[in-house]
DNA sequence: TGTATGACCAGTC
DNA sequence: CGACTGGCCATAC
């Protein structure tokens, strides 16, 4: 286990407050990857593959749309959805996150 | 050891 | 304004 990246990864999705949600490539600029903003999704299905799949929020994390990309990896495709909805996070018609009212940026949004 | 792919993003044609 | 290609870095075979 080499642990670099990916702890980074967790590190900054685990500070999502409930009920907002972030972007993969904001977490990858926010660390120095740049676009390396698939490591980042990597680095989630690295999680769920580790020990602890619950160790990262991961859907709180969508794709620059707020699309529930990572949500076809999840136990169940749904499973990803009802959480949100579960810590209050609204949903487009399109089935996306309402970004442009949840969406949290690392560090930047600290005051909110 | 090398090639191929990936839970993506941004710039360019 | 819409679609495409390039890039980025690590993991898997």
């Amino acid at each position: 286990m080499k642990k670099d990246f990916a702890e980074r990864v967790w590190d900054v999705v685990a500070q999502i407050p409930v009920g907002r949600v972030t972007t993969y490539g904001r977490i990858a600029r926010h660390l120095g990857l740049g676009r390396s903003a698939r490591m980042v999704g990597y680095a989630l299905h690295a999680v769920a593959a580790s020990d602890d799949p619950m160790a990262v929020p991961c859907h709180r994390v969508v794709n620059r749309t707020g699309a529930l990309t990572g949500a076809l990896h999840f136990p169940t495709p749904t499973a990803m959805e009802e959480r949100l909805l579960s810590e209050g996070v609204t949903f487009l018609d399109d089935g996306r996150v309402d970004l442009d009212r949840h969406l949290w940026e690392p560090d930047t949004a600290e005051d909110e």
